[in-house]
DNA sequence: TTCATATACGAAATCGTTTACGTCACTTTG
DNA sequence: CAAAGTGACGTAAACGATTTCGTATATGAA
């Protein structure tokens, strides 16, 4: 069922049917009430496609997923945020459109959004250090908001990000007050700018402590359970091994828990482990009481308030870009206590 | 840069560039060339939407992704699937739409997909049994293919499913032939379609090898950590607790990881564990050992598959529909052993 | 020479909407 | 009572591609 076929069925023009429909003044009440009934029993709806090109507007948002290269490792924390991010697209009447690319062609995916005309905004994802997509989004264009930010660069741009820094800061803060000296820290890869932000807060807060940050407490790579295992493997088996350890995602802290416990040591006792949790629906930490002492902040609630800017920006574009700084809450768990007497 | 744009400025008619840039025999040589530099120079690409207009195909894919209304929970395998389907998307010109939908109203949203002709097929995800989809989508007539099955659907249907109930009767033997006979399962949910077929290769197995299914030891719920961890502790802590588990997923197995070692256990000589692996980037099992003793299928290599499928399908309908079964390899890791002596 | 046949290109319709202008019959208003 | 609104609807031109017919020129055969 198209426009014509209804119009000619209710005997009106196109014309009237489409204002009647999309609650333009200049329809009567009743012919009104009449359209809606009919288009509602044929269960029409506008081509997107047609109503794209009259319209000028795609009525969608890219999402540009990147996966590395070299491992083919997506950020597990994608799931949520999209999810996040979906429900505000459907309650606004857009469509999510998805791309997955490898880390190298991610720019040629950008232009061709912008060429085929097929989104009206774009979110950037994993944002690097001085990543250079949002020069290459502000040249061509396209609105856009980032998830994250981008140490480095000096154009504004909007985005919404978790306080990486705070959250770190307190963590190593709740770990010194529990007596801890030797703290390590299991980290995304550098490149990365929130792991960039986080080893900043840890080191901060270290040094204002007067401890020295020791480059073996400290590792970064890929967030998988594996990653968290052999690093933690690692630390525990220095000479002077640790006695708490903050890990950037709960898969990381998985890993961790895997290594302390096959080295016959007690999680919250031998060693303290304080994780960040994006709150994955399938890796919930804990009832009552957090199985993991935990900096948490839900990445499907970043995603909504993410994807809500960019939508607000379409609507009426602002020159000065929005940001929204999102505050990590710190939940004590059971896998913190009191630094042991080595 | 469009259409007419551009062929004003090659001094030709739009026919002949449209006709240049596809590829169609009646252009020369040399105005192809011209017009191909000249295009690429301009960095022209067709509007998707005007194209989809005039040719009335969509070139996208639908994802509809129910995400469950009581607990917000959404399958964590859904990112690695997609990866694998995107890459054969966009190698063929297609893009990809995600719908992210509470279970409830996940007809609606595939009836306003097929109305609003947005997408040439959609992607089944997480069928259930009895699932109604399938009947709706024949229905209103949306090219389809299911991620599992749907055991009760009668009508046929295109899908590409891992041998479920093989993996699970391979996996179950392998325990009985290392001499447990108190196995435990801990798996999806009930409605589930893979949880069913999961649960029957179990079953089956116990009782062709005369062991009585004892309702104690099987256990299904969301495949979350903390659902793993719950159910075997519940089932630790029974009078004749089982010396064997096989969970459904690796992130159930993490949880019932912690719950062996809290309970001062250990992973393959107190207690065997085997679980299925879907092969997710982030929590890949192991190197060369596996850690978790486990049937493997890769989830990106299924999307990769089902794309195909649908694709091909869409190029050319056939009347009969295509399915894949895939079939799970059995890794033997650390985390299983002999039977111990109780 | 003449007619048929390629070859290479163009004019205009088409896809399904939205929207800038009309238009026409009734009120108002001075 | 004539001029000016206004309320309710219609005509037709976009939007940016593809595609169905044509058409002009060159080529070959009869």
């Amino acid at each position: 069922m198209n426009l014509k076929q209804l119009s000619l069925e209710l005997g009106l023009s196109q014309t009237t049917v489409s204002r009647a429909l999309n609650g333009f003044p200049e329809v009567s009440e009743a012919t009104r009430n009449r359209v809606q009934l009919a288009a509602d029993r044929h269960q029409y709806s506008p081509s997107t496609r047609a109503k794209g090109l009259a319209t000028g507007k795609a009525l969608a948002i890219g999402h540009v997923i990147p996966v590395s290269t070299k491992h083919e490792t997506m950020n597990p924390i994608f799931g949520d945020f999209i999810a996040g991010a979906g429900e505000t697209y459907s309650r606004n009447g857009y469509e999510m459109l998805l791309s997955i690319v490898d880390d190298q062609s991610e720019d040629d995916v950008y232009r061709a959004l912008k060429a085929r005309r097929s989104v009206d905004g774009v979110v950037v994802h994993g944002p690097r250090m001085d990543d250079p997509r949002i020069a290459l989004l502000n040249e061509i264009g396209l609105p856009f908001v980032v998830h994250g930010r981008a140490s480095g660069v000096t154009a504004p741009y909007s985005w919404v990000d978790v306080n990486n820094r705070r959250a770190f800061n307190r963590a190593a803060d709740f770990l010194i007050d529990l007596g801890h000296r030797r703290i390590g820290l299991i980290n995304g890869l550098e490149g990365m700018d929130f792991a960039h932000r986080r080893r900043n807060g840890y080191m901060d807060t270290l040094t204002t402590n007067g401890i020295a940050a020791d480059p073996a407490l400290m590792r970064s790579g890929e967030m998988t359970e594996e990653f968290g295992y052999t690093s933690t493997r690692y630390m525990l088996a220095l000479p002077n091994r640790p006695t708490a350890l903050m890990t950037s995602s709960m898969i990381l802290a998985m890993g961790t828990r895997r290594a302390i416990e096959e080295a016959g040591l007690t999680i919250g006792r031998d060693v303290s482990v304080i994780t960040h949790d994006d709150e994955l629906s399938y890796l919930r930490n804990g009832g009552d009481v957090p199985i993991f002492t935990a900096t948490r902040s839900s990445v499907r609630d970043a995603g909504r308030r993410l994807a809500e800017m960019l939508l607000a920006d379409i609507a009426n574009p602002s020159p000065q870009p929005q940001t929204e700084l999102l505050e990590a809450e710190l939940m004590v768990g059971q896998s913190t206590g009191p630094a042991p007497h080595l």
